[in-house]
DNA sequence: TGTACATCAGTGAACGCGCGTTCACTGATGTAC
DNA sequence: TGTACATCAGTGAACGCGCGTTCACTGATGTAC
C-alpha cells in the first residue's frame, strides 16, 4: 500500500453521480495540460481521479462521450466568462470591447483550453448543433448593438462579427502555437482590431 | 504472396538515399491525410512505401527526425508557392496581394498541410532558427515595399505584417477547423483585410 | 427485531491492438588481388 | 579470368508500452417481509 494509490473512498449509495463530475473535472485538467484531446486517455483520467478505468464506463458510453462532456463544460465556462465581462459594460461599444478582452484573457490564461475549443473540430450537442455556436451568435448580437449605436456600417453585423472573430482568433492562436515569435502585446493588437473595424467607441 | 505487399525492388547499390526521399514523400502524404503529426507513425510511413519499419532507421535517427524532415519540405513548398506568385507582380501592392492569395490557396488546397505548418509548434532547423521563419520575414519585406510605394503608414512594416498575418491565419484556420460554419468566401474576406489595413492598391 | 435479497459503486484480470525501437541476420553486388 | 571479401540495402522477430473496452466479480448498504 504505497502512497501513490490514495485510497479513495467510494461514494455512498445514491451519490454515484458525483464521480461523473469528478471524471469531467479531471478530463478538463488533462486537456489543459496537453492542449490536444488525442492525448487524453480514459486510463489517464481514471488514474487522476484514483479510480479504475472500468469505473469510467459506468458514467460514459465510451471515451468520446467523456471528452464531449468535458469540452461542453469548457465552452460553458468560456461563454460565462464573456457574458459576465459584458454585463459590466456602460454601452454597446464598451460591451464589445469587454467581450473581446475576456476572449483574450480566456485564450491566454495558461489553462490551455483555448485550443481545445477552437483548434479542434467542435462536437455536436444533443440537438445536432455545434457546441459553442451560441458564443458566435452572441458576438453577432454585440456587433449589431454597436451598429445600432451608430458605428459606421460598411458591412452587416454578421460579416463584421466574422471579421472580428477571425482576426482575434489569429492573434491568439498564432501566439499560443508559436510563442517564440516576437509578438506585440495582444491587448494592443486588440485595440487596433476594434479601431480598424470601426467598432471602437467613437470618441475614444 | 498476396497483392497488398507490392513486392518492392530494393534500390541498387549506391542509390540507397532515394529511399530517404520516398520516406519523406510518404510522410508528407500521411500528414496531409490526418492534419495531425501525432497520427503519423513510423510504421504507417514504412507501410506506405512498402518497406519494413526497420528500414526507416537507416535514414533517420528516430520518428521525430523523420517528421522534421517532412515538415521542412512542406515549408519549402509553401515558401516557393508564395515567391512564385509574387514574381508575376506589377508593383508592391500587387505583389502583396498575390502573396496573400497564394497563402489562401495553399491553406485551402485540400492537401491539408496548412495546419501542420501553422497549427503545430514549429521545429527548429540546424541553426536553431524556427523552421518557416523566413516566410514571415519575406512578408515584412513585402509590406515595407508597400509603405515605400506610398501606403498610408500608421504602423511600421513589422507591426502591419503581424496584423496581416494574424488576420489571414484566423480566416483560414477557423475555416479549416470548423468547416460547417457559414463562412463568406475567403477571397472576399482577404480583400477586406487589405483594404482595412490600407494595404490595397490606392486606386483600386 | 431479524434476515433474505436487491441494488449500488465500484474492482481486477484479461483481450487484442498499434506503437517506437533494437538486435541479429540475409542476400545481392561491386572490388581487390 | 576467378574468387574471396567488404559493403550495401535492406528484413524478421522480438521487446515493452499504453491504449479502449469487456467480462465476471465483490462487498457494503438499504429495503421488504
Amino acid at each position: 500500500m504505497t502512497s501513490d494509490t490514495p485510497q479513495r473512498q467510494r461514494y455512498p449509495r445514491g451519490q454515484g453521480e458525483r464521480l461523473r463530475e469528478e471524471l469531467v473535472e479531471a478530463t478538463i485538467e488533462l486537456l489543459a495540460e496537453t492542449d490536444d484531446p488525442a492525448d487524453v486517455s480514459v486510463r489517464a483520467v481514471a488514474r487522476r481521479v484514483g479510480v479504475s478505468p472500468t469505473a469510467v464506463y459506468r458514467h460514459f458510453e465510451d471515451r468520446e462521450d467523456l471528452l464531449r462532456a468535458a469540452i461542453e463544460a469548457c465552452f460553458n465556462e468560456f461563454e460565462l466568462a464573456l457574458d459576465e465581462a459584458a454585463a459590466a459594460a456602460t454601452d454597446a461599444f464598451d460591451a464589445l470591447w469587454r467581450r473581446g478582452r475576456a476572449y483574450l484573457e480566456y485564450a491566454m490564461a495558461g489553462h490551455g483550453h483555448y485550443r481545445v475549443l477552437f483548434s479542434n473540430p467542435a462536437p455536436l450537442d444533443d440537438k445536432g448543433v455545434l457546441v459553442g455556436y451560441s458564443s458566435f451568435e452572441k458576438l453577432v448580437e454585440a456587433v449589431q448593438a454597436c451598429l445600432d449605436a451608430g458605428a459606421p456600417a460598411e458591412d452587416d453585423a454578421f460579416r463584421l462579427a466574422v471579421e472580428l472573430w477571425t482576426w482575434i482568433h489569429g492573434i491568439v492562436d498564432l501566439r499560443i502555437t508559436h510563442p517564440l515569435l516576437p509578438w506585440p502585446p495582444a491587448e494592443e493588437l486588440f485595440d487596433t482590431v476594434t479601431r480598424k473595424l470601426s467598432l471602437a467607441a467613437p470618441d475614444a
